[in-house]
DNA sequence: AGAGGCTGCTTACGCCATAAACAGGTGGCA
DNA sequence: TGCCACCTGTTTATGGCGTAAGCAGCCTCT
């Protein structure tokens, strides 16, 4: 009746489609825009109607961090690689690439809950871990040495890339008002940040070097130190 | 009248009253659950009674991380060190002391959108930053060097801490349903844990050793790894 | 043709943040 | 003493949210 959509927007629901959906709303507006009504609308549907192929807004995010993972260890294998440090390197470099291509999403990989909570370092997807951890032994780690090196380049990558995704979503969910600000109901701090900064001299004169995005070369030196390190451990 | 409440406890609003209240909460019921209703319940009052002293939902959380960075800077001052490897390590113990000391709040510290967007690694606090980047330059640092160093430190900070209290957070919000289940018997779980490890020999196999908390060995050789690199980079 | 299963819609509930108007008490000042 | 202005917390209301439950149309298979 009321079908004013093309066709192409009226196609079947299915689960990978709203995933989809679910990513490119959260990397466009955020994840706390993403509610059920907001993707029922994206995809010309009432929000119930999602709950057909995801058992809610929590089993979705979860398939949105599943989706991201996609793929990865495939790619992983692809290359192939001689020694665990080009391995390691490898995977570094694919899991930036992930978390560089949607800044938005990727805090999610490492707040959610983990599927087995009993590991440690908990990034979610277990084919991966698996995947780092045989291979290690594939190459002549001992199960600790595997484990202690895991643990160390999660870290390592988590940090990383938390702080890099972090730079490129900064106002991606500001609210800018119209100023019509006459009076301050409380006693405000609006202007903390000129505040602040003026008994922050430091901070002042770097400002330029602090906002200056060097995460490339700080990502490869720091990962280049982290396997040195690894490397020294490893033989004794 | 209907004040059945004894006098301590319907003492006079505040705004560190409410920011206390709501640190408890958290770190008791996880972020989700502070609500400002629930949070006026706590506080024996009406949700709309917080309103006073904090400007919505989103102001209160970034008072409750300023609170959590509180007299960080007086603590690091009180302790006077002599090299810059002893000031980073005192900084670094201090910030790992408050991730612990309030697990499930300290992610917000990290994923809160910074005071000053300009500021690359995005750690909220600019008193803190300041008083980093200043201790550097003391010691000889030069503008880019100390940068360089401010970053790399935040990032190792955040990598491990994040994994860290995530350790200490896992089921915080978990719902538990009252399962009658006596014992261990039925080793069936959502399955998809089961089907998944089932794939995962390694993982299985280690899962002892994954499960094993060594953050804080980790940590400090994780952060003696970074000081020597740091000075290797500084001495050229 | 008929039956049953997908699929998506409608309705409804209880939660949430928050805007706006309001009331009770308390202090200052005559 | 009387009065008024303010500070504090309450009441009421709006619109959004996640999601439980039931319903209606269509597709396919017999």
């Amino acid at each position: 009746m009321s079908t004013d959509e093309p066709r192409s927007a009226r196609r079947r629901l299915s689960r990978d489609r709203i995933v989809d959906a679910a990513l490119t709303s959260i990397e466009e507006h955020g994840v706390d825009q993403m509610s059920m009504r907001s993707l029922g609308r994206d995809l010309g549907v009432e929000a119930m109607a999602l709950y057909r192929y995801v058992s809610g807004r929590e089993d979705l995010l979860e398939a949105v961090v599943a989706n991201l993972l996609n793929g990865f260890v495939e790619r992983v294998e692809a290359a192939e690689t001689t020694s665990w440090q080009e391995y390691l390197q490898h995977v570094a470099h694919e899991i930036r690439h992930i978390a560089l291509a949607n800044p938005t999403a990727f805090p999610l990989v490492v707040s959610r809950h983990p599927a087995a909570p009993w590991l440690r370092p908990p990034l979610r997807d277990i084919e991966m871990v698996e995947h780092v951890l045989a291979t290690l032994c594939a190459r002549g780690f001992t199960d600790d040495q595997a484990v202690d090196t895991y643990k160390a380049f999660t870290s390592f990558l988590v940090g990383s890339l938390l702080l890099e995704v972090s730079i490129k979503t900064e106002n991606i969910a500001a609210v800018e008002e119209p100023m019509n600000e006459g009076s301050a109901d409380i006693p405000e701090q609006d202007s903390s940040d000129d505040a602040d900064l003026a008994q922050a001299p430091h901070v002042l004169r770097m400002r330029d070097r602090l906002s200056q995005d060097h995460s490339e070369a700080e990502f490869e030196t720091g990962l280049e130190s982290l396997l040195n390190r690894i490397e020294h451990t490893v033989s004794h």
